[in-house]
DNA sequence: GTCTATATCAAGATAGAC
DNA sequence: GTCTATCTTGATATAGAC
């Protein structure tokens, strides 16, 4: 049983290799424009051995999705456990905060949205849809809290904020501004926060009655 | 002279009905995914014909983005020709409805910005670059002049209101809710442009200290 | 389970007649 | 400029030996 679980263990670790490389290939050519070529070079087998782990190209991003959504979920948990983040919109600024940096980090997998085969891989994948409703509700959990307590506006159908947060993750704003070498990487993760709590307006853009005043007050607390 | 001049409309029209029909694919299926068999099928012309107007895919998706690009100049025109958008705020919001609004129509082409044969044949296309800086400038200038006026946030740099007001116009959300189908394109398009002037907080979320009372002001003005 | 070699097919692009 | 028919390539997936 030693040698048996042995082969499991390296079995798990040659596979863990396949989804780190897929994770990566995926943050940098998103799914169409990675081939399964590139992943069996980059992991140093033949592609045939990669079928006998995974039995389509699907199922590799099915499996990075699952691993991503394993670190989210430890991610959360950390978040949930941290004393310092007492308000339920502080524990979802921490959450966009993670998810900003894992991309920036290049390791966020980009899956096409238009893509049917792919969506219908995933809808079908119990390993993935159990985990993306449980990173779902815990969010949805906080994102309610939140409103409730006047963080979050109310007025906000709580789908709205939850797929916004998703969104703002794969916001490919954060690529061009990477890209344009003009802000550290901590400077965008903040920038774009902001913009998704506070949006780009001055804080009046939609009352033009009473503008200017609050604009002054609120610009102060601002981050340089 | 007028059976050549009759003749290039002719041929004029058939090309506009190809970008036409280029455009709708893009929107719907991506510039991946989308076939040029596909495109000539659409049409009702052979593929072979495709290239006589069209010498690569690629140069099918820039002449989209050129129609889109002209599409949303003359959208800006009239914009800045409407004497009841008068604070900048007012009509870089009315840009951001127009283009939610082409996505919601399913007239946004959606070109995957990690295809680099695709990005390098749009920045050598000069047609697509000029209009892109067209566009560009103008939204520019009118950001400047909200940021000004204190009705955007002058800590903000510049170019990150002007990519992030391009992003959400091509934002998965929109396609999100919308397949929900729990809510009208107008009201898609509100709480999204909502989302994109004052984000999801209430207004006090990066300001601890004085949060209750602010929130609770600033609720009576938002959209049911 | 890993490999080499290959089947299969979809899709971009072209040849050549009309 | 339009067509039919074809070329060529690249990518998913598999066969079969070890």
């Amino acid at each position: 049983m030693a040698r048996l679980s042995f082969r499991e263990q390296v079995l798990r670790a040659r596979e863990d290799a396949i989804v780190e490389s897929v994770n990566r290939l995926l943050a940098e050519k998103g799914f169409d424009l990675m081939t399964v070529d590139e992943v069996a070079a980059d992991v140093g087998i033949a592609k045939a051995s990669l079928y006998k782990h995974f039995t389509s190209k699907e199922e590799l991003a099915a499996a990075a999705m699952v691993r991503l959504l394993d670190r989210a979920q430890a991610a959360i948990g950390e978040i949930a456990g941290d004393a310092s983040l007492k308000r339920p919109v502080d524990r979802l600024q921490a959450v966009a905060r993670w998810t900003m940096r894992v991309q920036l980090a290049g390791e966020m997998p980009a899956l096409p949205a238009q893509n049917s085969t792919l969506r219908a891989a995933l809808l079908a994948n119990r390993a993935y849809m159990d985990r993306l409703l449980g990173v779902s509700e815990q969010l949805g959990g906080w994102i309610t809290a939140a409103q409730a307590a006047g963080e979050i506006r109310p007025s906000l159908p709580p789908e709205v904020v939850l797929y916004t947060l998703f969104a703002r993750a794969c916001d490919p704003v954060l690529g061009m501004l990477k890209a344009t070498g003009q802000h550290s990487d901590d400077r965008i993760v903040e920038l774009l926060v902001g913009t998704c709590f506070e949006g780009v307006g001055a804080g009046a853009a939609a009352e033009p009655a009473a503008r200017s005043s609050a604009a002054g007050a609120r610009r102060a607390a601002e981050p340089a």
